[in-house]
DNA sequence: GTATTTTTAGACCAAATGTACTAATTTTTT
DNA sequence: AAAAAATTAGTACATTTGGTCTAAAAATAC
């Protein structure tokens, strides 16, 4: 039955977000789940494969989220939408930002699947800046590179948001969501032309 | 004497980095300092305690090295000197960034201590800016909050670019330390004046 | 309805870990 | 030099953990 597995699923999620995923155990997954220790193993030789299945569901909304905002008028609403809607459904799976490192040091395939999505992102960003200069939506590059570090920061603050959210923060979810949704966006603003800038304070 | 808590300390750093805080014992750090493992439990009783001696080394460096680089010319050419050095510190001891999470996790006193130096920080980065500000070497806010927004996300970038570098680089740690050093000063230049774009090519 | 496959639980094991206690040794104090 | 304090090692224990093996129970296939 499915039924078991998903649920293994959620409670794993559960666990590993409240208490960190190096203090879990597979014994206490399973006694939380209602089920014995050895039916776990069953299904989830290793804490893991129970990483990995819960990345892949990451990954699947992720996609799923992909299909849904490609309705966006301009690049920065786009980009607003589709990063607060990212970051909604990467906070749910937190757990794995907040023990990456440990997470990944166990788990050479989930680095490597890492490495790979970066580049893939990486490349949108590229496309997606390029349209908005050709939109005149943003400036030009001062120096050569300059956009591509740009890429980076964004990619270490995509990283990094919720392990700091984690210390600094307190309250509601959406509040959290918006808060690092308009940092982030901030990135792009010193880039952006007066045109640029209006279809930003709109979205702001 | 002295010289056994100064060794643990030394052997623990480079475990803590080599294999991650989670996997290494107390009494691994012991075998691997050659003492007993009850001899370690008296200098340091809980694993915690080494962080926390590590840490306050941490924090003993960084105030050495404030003092150290007030001989700065202008507000840029300071920055960029402070943020290599600084981040130079910061690696050796990056097993505390690597595992942050699961480190304050354990340990509310350093999350505490944490978050109050984030407000010293913090404070200091308004100090500098409105230094470059009356300085003609940065232009005005575009809107009210927006360089204090940008502090969050410098913040956020350098609790950060250690984690991300444990992915994305390899190679020695000087490339890595200027790579790191000119991502972060790259948040400042869409804000620079054409006179604070000058100083900062000077310093690339 | 029987056979087969999948799912589940229970018992057990070896290794590792934190912890406590005791005793020996070394260093420091007086 | 004797006493006191600090340092070191040894030992032993209870707990936890990942892992294996076996057998029962449930679901599925034939």
């Amino acid at each position: 039955m499915k039924k078991t597995k998903e649920s293994l699923l959620k409670v794993a999620q559960r666990l590993f977000t409240k208490q960190g995923v190096a203090e879990v155990s597979l014994r206490s997954i399973a006694a939380e789940a209602g089920i014995s220790h050895s039916n776990l193993i069953y299904h989830y030789p290793t804490k893991n494969d129970l990483i990995i299945a819960l990345h892949n569901e990451l990954l699947a909304n992720a996609i799923a989220l992909n299909q849904k905002v490609k309705v966006a008028v301009n690049p920065i609403e786009g980009l607003f939408l589709s990063t607060e809607a990212g970051f909604r459904i990467l906070y749910e799976f937190r757990f794995l930002m907040l023990d990456l490192n440990y997470i990944l040091r166990a788990n050479k395939s989930l680095l490597k699947t890492f490495r790979d999505l970066e580049k893939v992102r990486a490349g949108m960003y590229q496309a997606e800046i390029k349209k908005a200069v050709d939109l005149k939506l943003m400036r030009n590059e001062l120096y050569t590179g300059e956009f591509d570090e740009l890429i980076v920061r964004i990619k270490i603050f995509s990283e990094a948001w919720i392990p700091s959210s984690e210390i600094y923060d307190s309250g509601p979810v959406e509040k959290i969501i918006q808060k690092y949704t308009q940092l982030f966006m901030g990135f792009f603003f010193p880039y952006l032309t007066e045109k640029g800038r209006k279809l930003f304070e709109k979205q702001k």
